[in-house]
DNA sequence: CAACTTGTAACCCATAACGTAACAGGTTAC
DNA sequence: GTAACCTGTTACGTTATGGGTTACAAGTTG
């Protein structure tokens, strides 16, 4: 049922491939080819991670693109999840 | 593999949710809660499918919410996956 | 102490989702 | 047949967010 309040991908970035290869921010952006503050902000949970940017991180790291993106989705749909319940909506069929 | 171009969600929602259930897009939007204008452009894939309306879906036609952010992801990531080789990426790891 | 590096914050721009209002086309009513 | 209505779409403004450039606080090293 996978309930639990899911990380932000940041974090798994930062424990799964930053930390482990003992990079900082500095190289790791360079790497990716964006800006410091770019990468910080992802790191930190400011900012997402976007299509491009998974693409990135696939290409650094020889993860999978789509992996990222996932993660990325169960994040931004559990906070969208929180207003379930204030959003008025019809249901339209039984299934 | 899923190697091959991924339609757009909107494609789906149509043929999936709309037609079968004889919806027209006025009905529908009224019981999403959004404005004509709103699923109009999702239905001509001009607008993505965003967590709120995967809720929203989710709620209206009784579908997880999960697997319309998913396909909407996949079809980010085949848009991302076009301009891989542009990326100047460099490689961080052997993994 | 001075020069450099590191991570973050402030500011600006581009993109995109959403709403309101206006539009073109087709029915329907009179 | 034309006036009222409904349908889907477009034009425009607002808001939110990813990203770059620049500036800043904190360390590190000559």
């Amino acid at each position: 049922m996978k309930m639990h309040n899911p990380p932000h991908p940041g974090e798994i970035l930062r424990e799964l491939c930053i930390e482990p290869l003992g990079l900082s921010i500095t190289e790791a952006a360079e790497a990716l080819g964006v800006t410091r503050k770019t990468l910080s902000a992802i790191l930190n949970g400011r900012s997402g991670i976007s299509p491009e940017m998974a693409v990135r991180l696939s290409l650094a790291f020889g993860t999978s693109a789509e992996s990222w993106l996932n993660q990325q989705s169960q994040y931004d749909l559990w906070e969208a999840e929180k207003k379930r319940k204030q959003l008025k909506v019809r249901k339209l069929s039984a299934a």
